[in-house]
DNA sequence: AAACTGACTTCTC
DNA sequence: GGAGAAGCCAGTT
């Protein structure tokens, strides 16, 4: 493959949509999901650009410790509050990954 | 084409 | 478990 279809950022994009409500995935997931493991950080560029918050569920995205990083669309507080939201453990200021982690299988 | 940046991850102390 | 440092990947300038 020396030319991809699609840059990085559509993958991932596609790959969050299909995070179920109430469940949250972690950037070396998504990333290897999409074709390269490791490419956590690029992953976070994808949500970042962000053109889509409504289809693009950015927020369902955590860091692999659980902990919520960086959004868009109004800060990690924000974030967090829509997790809770939408049914996801919640840890103090993390996400419970061992309850809510998202499993594509 | 090269260098820098960034919503990360992992190792070690 | 917390703080610091190094490494990796893709995109942007």
């Amino acid at each position: 493959m020396t030319t991809p279809p699609q840059t990085f950022q559509q993958k991932v994009y596609a790959l969050a949509k299909q995070i179920p409500k109430g469940k949250v995935a972690t950037y070396g997931q998504l990333a290897k999901m999409a074709g390269s493991p490791g490419a956590s950080r690029a992953v976070g560029m994808c949500m970042k650009n962000n053109p889509d918050a409504k289809t693009i569920p950015c927020h369902r995205v955590v860091s692999s410790t659980g902990a919520l990083t960086g959004y868009a669309f109004g800060g990690t507080s924000v974030k967090k509050e829509k997790l809770i939201k939408e049914g996801v453990a919640f840890s103090g200021d993390k996400a419970n990954l061992t309850l809510s982690q998202w499993q594509s299988n």
